[in-house]
DNA sequence: AGCACA
């Protein structure tokens, strides 16, 4: 089947992941890289000899899935060109916000499994009305920046808005320089309340934008983090 | 290359 004959999906497949990198730091990375094209719902990685170099990001939107498979194709993660496309199946927790998940033993088949559930809640009337109960990543930040597109590809340079007046380059320094790869913050006298932040590559730079996102120097501050224009 | 959810 050709790759672009898979219909769109809310979760998308990526390929050619390097596979030296453990399972629990490439599910980070890959929520840090691509929590910004949506709210995630998971991230799903094996280490199987079936399934290694593989990974599976299951967004909120197919909008979110869609941007990320063409904006991150091809993006080198680890040294390696991601491979992306839709998932050529609904992902088990979607199927479980919908209500509509049956554990895979005894998968069925699509009509049996809605007539099955249709038996279940006549049966017990509301016993399992709301089983599902959505267990999202964390919650997505409260603010929405304003002006900036959140959907910037990703850039080892970050741009930071929405700080103090009073905030100076050192105080962003030992902000970010907690995260590897910190190289500089750059500040403009003529423009207060923004700032740029470089790293050494996009991946770092992905981890502290998760990691500072929102982060307040003051409490009317929430700094609004995103990926500098190139 | 390889499409899962332990």
């Amino acid at each position: 089947m050709l790759t672009a004959d898979i219909p769109p999906n809310q979760a998308i497949y990526i390929k050619n992941i390097n596979e030296k990198i453990n399972k629990e730091e490439l599910k980070r990375s890959l929520y840090c890289l691509f929590s910004h094209f949506g709210r995630i719902l998971d991230v799903v990685a094996l280490k199987t000899p079936k399934l290694r170099g593989q990974a599976w990001v299951v967004f909120t939107e197919v909008t979110a899935a869609s941007n990320a498979v063409r904006q991150m194709q091809n993006f080198p993660f680890y040294d390696k060109p991601m491979l992306i496309q839709y998932a050529k199946s609904k992902s088990d927790c979607v199927s479980k916000v919908e209500g509509t998940f049956v554990p895979r033993e005894k998968k069925m088949k699509q009509e049996e499994k809605v007539e099955k559930k249709r038996n279940a809640e006549d049966n017990r009337q509301s016993s399992m009305a709301n089983g599902a109960t959505a267990q999202n990543g964390r919650p997505a930040p409260s603010f929405q920046p304003s002006g900036q597109d959140t959907t910037m590809p990703p850039n080892n340079i970050l741009f930071i808005q929405n700080l103090p007046v009073e905030t100076t380059s050192m105080m962003l320094q030992l902000l970010f320089e907690q995260y590897p790869g910190f190289k500089e913050i750059r500040m403009i006298q003529a423009k207060p309340g923004i700032a740029f932040v470089e790293f050494e590559d996009d991946v770092q730079s992905s981890m502290a934008m998760q990691a500072l996102q929102g982060f307040k120097i003051t409490p009317q501050n929430p700094m609004v983090v995103s990926f500098a224009k190139k």
